[in-house]
RNA sequence: ACGCCUGUAGCUCAGUUGGAUAGAGCAGCGGACUUCUAAUCCGCAGGUCAGAGGUUCGAAUCCUCUCAGGCGUGCCA
């Protein structure tokens, strides 16, 4: 069923423009229409789009076209008028009339006012975080989980359902490393007894072992006069890597004491994300361990085995032919060791085939980083060989790596910059600025009791992280500046929080809580009036895009520029808004105010941050 | 070696299904506070869009090559 647009204004607003302008063309021929865009400057128009690549389609003048569609763009409504310019056609919005669509919208949704759009409501089901049990969250982490709780929110609020799905990696050698590390040199302490988180706790025993793993390399070369690489003596002359080998044996045979082992530090590791989680705003709907899902995918090779899609080498192992999938590939991928042992394309394979079979999602997306592109190129080509159409619905979320100033993060290296520690960073730094306010007498800083004064600065610390974070599209990876990170001002969370406070303190001294109304309209006759009404309206078209790209840095940008918009405005000593004098003009602009500070919390909102009142 | 990604102002980034004059922030310089909250605003300056070809009415955007950086090409995850 069709619900775009049902009974909001706004989104009525926008059909009703594109309506026209895919009438106007398709009346005159067009068979490949363009839509309008934002054009450059108010002087050309609002919207407007080119005639020439229409012209070619027709084999006729751009500039012919161009008056030909702007004759059959009938105006009145939202359209005061079009014009044609140099083979464009371009469009003008009736300013008064476009305010009075976006106010009663917003003061009636509030911050569902440009929410649901999606032509086709779906299920969305988004995998993201994903993280080891052997050591705590670090920066790389943050962006998976804002990166996944963004597309999540964007989606919902865009009109999919969501299941967001968290699938823990609590098994493997890494695990048993660190609970190795822990029997050798733990002395059965604990993150109570330890007064440390218990992720964190868990950690250091991760660290322990590389750093005496790397000892006992150190003295074996030493020994042997030779320069074993780390893997080989590992999984060769090394005890420590024998034990650990042992532990996940005895893992996989159920041994009791291990398995206890297992469960109490992997406890300790969960409790520690679950804070963390909280900290950040991340929410899952299904929480799944791969210590349940390891085996899953086993029965999908076999059948595929015998529909012919895979083959069964000489050494016993199931191989699939990469060159089916994409014929500039080559080479064999592994899908079932020789021993009958699963790898991790089969657990993916088999857990995507129950995501499918329990929640009947249109999309599948995975919240990974890029360097696992081929993975996943494979296993959504693995997944259209096996049930046709599977591999379609699968996206894979990539992005790019987070990097230090001295280059990589490096857990085992000790070169990350840890999750919990980075928040309390910032909530130190933005506890400093609201301190420093109130001892030079800021109004909104001073009389802060200590709660208040925590809650603030927790707000503002989370603002500027995840707004750091959000401002780089996904795909991109960027260097972590701790010094930039910190920056309160520019393009950061706390700079539109505090355009946010702004619109709020209008709103507080004006006295009431501003309600729609028609009659204040046409006094917001300002450019900078108008701009913002334009911007507002813009946000529709901006969530759609975003949520279809899966790239909430565009919700971040739109939500800087409407604070900056906001900011111009409110600065103009000439147009006063609350201290305005004239009774109803205050009103109109307070009223505007308020529908751009709602739509600041909705955007913000969507990128996980939360407003304030005050700052 | 091959594959994928990236390269835009001094720095960090937008803009890339080809469209109108390439935009922000930071840093720099110069202005605006008896504040509707100066965590703000205004102005100035800053560009061979990595380089070279090509496609066309039009290229930061598409194609080819080159250069630089990152990642990947496991019976690891």
């Amino acid at each position: 069923m069709e619900v775009r647009g049902m009974g909001n204004r706004v989104h009525e607003a926008w059909k009703e423009i594109r309506d026209e302008v895919l009438r106007s063309q398709r009346e005159t021929g067009v068979t490949e229409p363009v839509e309008a865009v934002k054009a450059p400057n108010e002087e050309l128009g609002h919207l407007g789009f080119p005639a020439f690549s229409l012209a070619r389609q027709l084999r006729r003048n751009p500039n012919d076209i161009a008056a030909e569609l702007a004759g059959r763009i009938r105006t009145g409504g939202i359209l005061r008028s079009v014009t044609t310019a140099k083979g464009y056609v371009n469009l003008f919005l009736d300013e008064e009339r476009l305010a009075n669509t976006v106010l009663a919208e917003i003061f009636e949704s509030q911050e569902r006012f440009a929410a649901g759009g999606a032509a086709v409501p779906g299920t969305w089901l988004v995998e993201y975080s994903s993280p080891n049990t052997n050591k705590p969250l670090h920066l790389g982490h943050i962006r998976n989980n804002l990166l996944g709780m963004g597309v999540s929110r964007l989606a919902e609020y865009y009109g999919h359902n969501v299941v967001k799905v968290n699938l823990v990696n609590d098994r493997g050698i890494h695990i048993c490393k660190t609970m190795l590390a822990y029997g050798k040199w733990g002395a059965g302490s604990t993150p109570q007894s330890a007064g440390v988180k218990g992720d964190h706790f868990v950690g250091e025993f991760y660290v322990r072992f590389d750093r005496e793993f790397r000892k006992e390399l150190a003295a074996y070369a030493e020994a042997t006069g030779t320069r074993p690489e780390e893997d080989g003596f590992f999984n060769g002359p090394s005890n420590l890597g024998r034990e650990a080998r042992d532990l996940l044996l005895k893992w996989e045979q159920g041994d009791p004491q291990t398995l206890s082992l297992w469960k109490r530090m992997n406890e300790w590791v969960l409790d520690g994300f679950r804070k963390t989680y909280e900290r950040m705003g991340c929410r899952f709907d299904l929480t799944q361990f791969e210590s349940d899902t390891w085996r899953f995918g086993r029965q999908l090779v076999e059948e595929g085995v015998e529909k012919g899609v895979f083959s069964q080498r000489e050494d016993g192992a199931v191989v699939l032919d990469v060159a089916r999938i994409d014929p500039a590939l080559s080479g064999e991928k592994v899908l079932l060791r020789s021993d009958g042992t699963s790898v991790y394309m089969t657990q993916d394979i088999g857990t995507a085939a129950r995501r499918v079979d329990q929640f009947f999602p249109d999309r599948l997306i995975y919240v990974v980083g890029d360097e696992q592109n081929y993975h996943f190129k494979l296993l959504f080509g693995i997944l259209d060989l096996l049930r046709p159409g599977t591999g379609q619905r699968c996206h894979h979320l990539a992005y790019g790596m987070v990097r230090l100033p001295e280059g990589r993060m490096k857990s085992r290296e000790g070169t990350v910059v840890d999750a919990d520690d980075l928040m309390d960073e910032l909530h130190a730094l933005a506890r400093e600025e609201v301190l420093t306010r109130a001892r030079e007498g800021h109004a909104h800083a001073g009389g802060v009791d200590d709660r208040e004064l925590g809650e603030r600065s927790e707000r503002i610390a989370q603002a500027a992280l995840k707004f750091f974070v959000f401002r780089f599209t996904p795909k991109k990876s960027f260097e972590y500046d701790p010094k930039q990170s910190i920056d309160f001002a520019g393009q950061t969370g706390p700079y539109c929080l505090y355009a946010y406070a702004r619109t709020r303190s209008l709103v507080r001294k004006s006295g009431t809580e501003p309600r729609f109304d028609a009659t204040l309209v046409p006094l917001l006759a300002l450019p900078s009036e108008r701009v913002l009404v334009r911007q507002l309206f813009e946000l529709p078209l901006v969530v759609e895009k975003s949520a279809e790209t899966l790239d909430p840095s565009k919700i971040a940008e739109y939500a800087f520029n409407l604070a900056a918009s906001f900011a111009r405005m409110f600065n103009d000593r000439d147009y006063p808004i609350v201290t305005c004098e004239e009774a109803r003009l205050r009103s109109a602009r307070v009223m505007l105010a308020a529908g751009v500070g709602i739509t600041l919390k909705t955007t913000l909102g969507l990128l996980g941050i939360d407003v304030l009142e005050e700052m």
